[in-house]
DNA sequence: AAAAGAATCCCGGAAAACAGGGGTTTTATC
DNA sequence: GATAAAACCCCTGTTTTCCGGGATTCTTTT
C-alpha cells in the first residue's frame, strides 16, 4: 500500500485528487495539508512514501518546500502539481529533488501512473510537460533566479511601478545603486530590460 | 433539482466539483466541459439552470464566455470560478453577467451555498471575494482595461522585451506610433510606465 | 585566516521611454 | 449618409532607463 499525501491549497482539488486515488487499491491518501508549515509539522510525526505537492502554496513557494522535505527526509518521493509550464519552474522543482512534475489539466490517471512510476524509482513528467521541456537540454535550462534580499526588495518596488528616484528615496540610497540593482535583476534574468524582468518575476510569482 | 453545467479545463477539479456536488440531493451535474466552443455547442441541445465556470479557459477568456451565455441564454446563471482575487477580473466577470464569484481555495459547500444563494435570485460572493471589493465602491471600480487589436498586438510584443524600436521595424510603423499605442496602453491601465501595463496584463491574461 | 565570490554601493555617457501635442482613417450609431 | 467616437498614425523635447565601468563590505569555502 502506497501512503500519498497531499499538499494543496484549494479544498476542491483535494477532494478531487482523493476521489481520484480513492479509485485505485494499491494507493492510501494518509493525509492532506493547506500549506507548508502544516505538513512539515505532520512529517514529524510520520512519513508518507509520496507527496503530491502544488507548486504555489499561501505559505512558502513548492521549490523551497521541496527542497526542505528533500532534506530532511530523502526517501520521501515528490510529484509537483501545477497549473504553469513554465520551464525554469519545472527545472528548479526537478533540481530541487521532485521526482515528478504533473500539470493540473493531466487526466486523473496519469497521477496515478505518476505514482507507480516515481515508487519504480523512474522520473515522472506528464506530457505537457515534457513538450514544453523538449526542445531544450537540461543542463543548460536556467532555473529560476536566486535572487538577494535588497534584489527582491527593489523588484517589488519596481513592481509597484515606482520611477528609480522613487526607489531611491524610499530606501534612502543614490539612484546609482538603485540601477546596480536593476541591472543586476536583469543580468539574472537574462533580459535586457525591467519590463521583462517584472513579467518573468510575476510568472514566478517573486513579486 | 437544479440543474448544474462545470466549466473548467482541469479535469481533476472537475472530479472534485461533481463529488462535492453530488452530495447535495437537489443538485444535479448535468455536464461538464473544458472549454468555451464545447459548452456553447452543448447549450444549443439545453440549457441548465447554472453554469459554474472558470474564469480561466484555454480557448476564451471567462469574461467573454459569461457575456457570450448571458447574451443568449439570459435565465442561465452563471458562477465564477477563480484562483485570482484581481479586482478588475471580478468586476468584469458580475459586469458580464455572472451572478457569483467564488474562488477556488474555497470550502466545498460553499459552492452549495452559492448556488442556491443565486438561484433564489440573490448575488452570491465568497467571503475572500467581498474582502477584495470591500475598500472600493463598485461604481469607481475599473474593469479589465478593453483594448484595441493593435494594442493588443503591441503590447505582446513589448512583453516578449522588444525595444520601441525593434516593434516599429516588425510592423512596418514609425516608432513615434509605436510609442503612441504604448501611451494609450498605459492610459487604459492607468499606470504611467511600460514595466506596470505588463504586469497588469499578465495578471489579467491578456498577454 | 585567506581567498573567492556575493552583495551592496557608486559614476557618466548613450539609448530608450515618457509626456504632450496634432492629424487621418475606420467603425459604430443615429 | 452624416457624425461622433474610436482606432491608428506621426512629431519634439524631457526624463528615465540602460550599459560600460569600479569600489567596498559581507559571506562562504577551503
Amino acid at each position: 500500500m502506497i501512503k500519498v499525501v497531499v499538499v494543496e491549497d484549494h479544498p476542491i482539488m483535494v477532494e478531487g485528487l482523493k476521489n481520484i486515488l480513492r479509485s485505485d487499491a494499491g494507493i492510501e491518501v494518509s493525509g492532506a495539508y493547506g500549506d507548508g508549515k502544516s505538513v512539515l509539522q505532520a512529517l514529524e510525526k510520520g512519513q508518507p512514501d509520496v507527496i503530491l505537492m502544488d507548486v504555489n502554496l499561501p505559505d512558502i513557494s513548492g521549490v523551497n518546500l521541496c527542497g526542505e522535505v528533500k532534506k530532511k527526509y530523502e526517501d520521501i518521493k515528490i510529484i509537483a502539481l501545477s497549473i504553469h509550464d513554465e520551464q525554469p519552474v519545472i527545472h528548479s522543482m526537478l533540481q530541487n529533488g521532485a521526482s515528478g512534475y504533473v500539470l493540473k489539466n493531466a487526466l486523473g490517471n496519469e497521477i496515478i501512473h505518476a505514482i507507480y512510476a516515481i515508487m519504480d524509482g523512474e522520473e515522472y513528467l506528464c506530457s505537457s510537460t515534457k513538450e514544453a521541456l523538449k526542445n531544450a537540454d537540461m543542463e543548460l535550462l536556467k532555473a529560476i533566479p536566486r535572487i538577494t534580499r535588497r534584489e527582491k526588495e527593489i523588484l517589488q518596488l519596481i513592481g509597484k511601478g515606482l520611477t528609480t528616484m522613487q526607489i531611491a528615496d524610499q530606501l534612502f540610497i543614490s539612484t546609482h545603486t538603485v540601477e546596480s540593482h536593476r541591472k543586476n535583476l536583469m543580468e539574472k534574468f537574462g533580459v535586457n530590460n525591467t519590463t521583462s524582468v517584472v513579467k518573468l518575476a510575476s510568472e514566478y510569482k517573486l513579486l
